[in-house]
DNA sequence: TATTTTATGTAATTTTACTACCTAAATTGG
DNA sequence: CCAATTTAGGTAGTAAAATTACATAAAATA
């Protein structure tokens, strides 16, 4: 009910019909669950059938059909057709129910795969466009960037670490809490610290944002929640991530925060001057170059 | 041409609609035109319409929207209804167009936002599921892994350094080539050296897993591509990545990477006994508790 | 300018979705 | 356990939608 009432406020009307169904299908009518199962065993099919084919599938009569996309919640067998090309826009049934210990790796996969790619379009519908315009604008003029992280978020930055140089800005990424202590408080006007941290209440990296700031850097940070460390922080990204099931979310908040991460080198990178876009592009050769080589 | 023909081997038929109408827009014909831009101006409206109402819409009459939907390579109204819902399902119309640089951040943030959901559902698709299977049985087995990895794939390397010993398998994560090479030819039978590269085509990545099969241990790659570093592996987890884009292919590669192991890790932890789970909360609520804690 | 080709609308036709109604099965109260 | 009532499901007809055939207007070409 409550996840249903959340999932049915970002497009109209109410979301993935196929879960709907598997929901639905004990209370159902006998020959509405025939149908119902037609549709589950591959949903694909339906979309190219009618009323009548779809019927002669579930060996039920037309209205039957009819009555069935009713009882679902359809307003029509047309309505039911959208929803259900819809929810079968990415791949495969879209399932995000919670791992169950039975899911066969297959399941486990898709599940995984489709609650990824749900909670990105959550993320990127949620994200505050002027905070990630203000971030690039900070990030371009930045002297240099230090970007810091604990355990996944420290993944995080060091990708963030691993991208940023190629556009001339010296970056570093600090993921050991003293030595994070100890850039941050020698950092200096011009220069940005970036704090990464999903949950944005880790007592030490809140530290870090507030002394970073007392020593004149700009602080930007990147987050799951406004949470505490905001308070420090002259940018906020908050990266919502779809619900907070203690399963997923780990999983999910650091790909979003990477996204977020190709988002705003891809941005600042664009804003360079041509002559740095032929630097990376010459060092993107060199690298391919060496794949073929020996190493020393 | 090129790109339409291999998006169209996806899922049957032609995807993205809406791209295609943008793209097909300027040889239309006039009056197919007028269809085409109600359409992309709301697409959501077309949804719930008719024939009758599409046309009214247009301000031209029924058949010309039908022959529009024909132009654009849909076999009829409901055909071309179910494609527009699909183009719909996630949020907003998806453009995976590439990047201009005239484009302003919220372009470039929803551009890569669908670029990475659209590549991880291509992913999914492709992805082996009995190489899959295999990779958990051998890697439940495992008595300790070893992740192999450079630069983006060292990334993930340390990501899966980080989630494997919650279920007691000792792991480590080696990043540095000399040291690669160290560790590799130490590798006994029961161990797993699990080998990261996008490419697979770098030479000292493949040397290792050569060197490490050698010494007896299994060899799992991740990888992007058939690529030549699969002739050493006992088990190939091929993560193909939609198109070969210079620009975003390494951004999207390590995150395919990067749910590869949240599916390995979650299928591993699974089937893992229940005591192992057990500590694993445990550990969860000893971190969670120390984000309120001072830091040493 | 005449002729062919292409584009678009009108009107008829077919197909599809839907509704009214009727029968059979199941459920409940006496 | 049987009659009464409700509920489920099917038949057949109806409305509405999509599609086709055809005619006319506009454009292009000779």
């Amino acid at each position: 009910m409550d996840t249903d009432s959340r999932i049915d406020s970002r497009n109209q009307g109410g979301r993935n019909i196929i879960e709907v169904i598997r929901t639905m299908r004990p209370e159902l009518r006998k020959s509405d669950r025939k149908v119902a199962d037609v549709v589950l065993e591959d949903p694909r099919r339906i979309l190219n059938a009618t009323v009548g084919e779809t019927a002669a599938l579930a060996e039920v009569s037309q209205p039957t059909v009819l009555r069935f996309t009713t009882a679902i919640g359809c307003s029509g067998f047309p309505d039911f057709k959208i929803r259900l090309a819809q929810s079968l826009a990415l791949g495969t049934p879209a399932t995000h129910s919670v791992l169950l210990d039975t899911d066969q790796p297959e399941t486990v996969a898709e599940k995984i795969f489709d609650y990824t790619m749900t909670s990105l379009d959550w993320a990127r519908s949620r994200l505050d466009k002027q905070a990630l315009n203000k971030a690039i604008d900070v990030l371009t003029a930045a002297r240099s960037i230090v970007f810091f992280g604990f355990g996944a978020s420290g993944i995080v930055a060091r990708d963030a670490q691993q991208k940023f140089p190629l556009f001339g800005v010296p970056c570093a990424a600090e993921l050991d809490s003293h030595q994070q202590v100890m850039v941050a408080s020698m950092m200096k006007p011009g220069e940005v610290a970036f704090v990464i941290s999903n949950t944005g209440t880790t007592r030490s990296i809140i530290e870090i944002a507030r002394i970073a700031r007392d020593s004149g850097a700009t602080v930007i940070c990147l987050t799951g929640s406004d949470s505490p460390l905001t308070n420090y922080c002259d940018v906020s990204l908050i990266v919502e991530t779809l619900e907070n099931t203690n399963m997923y979310t780990p999983m999910i908040s650091r790909i979003a925060a990477l996204v977020v991460i190709d988002i705003l080198s891809t941005s600042v990178a664009m804003r360079r001057s041509p002559e740095h876009q032929a630097r990376v592009h010459q060092m993107k050769r060199q690298l391919s170059d060496m794949r073929r080589m020996q190493p020393i």
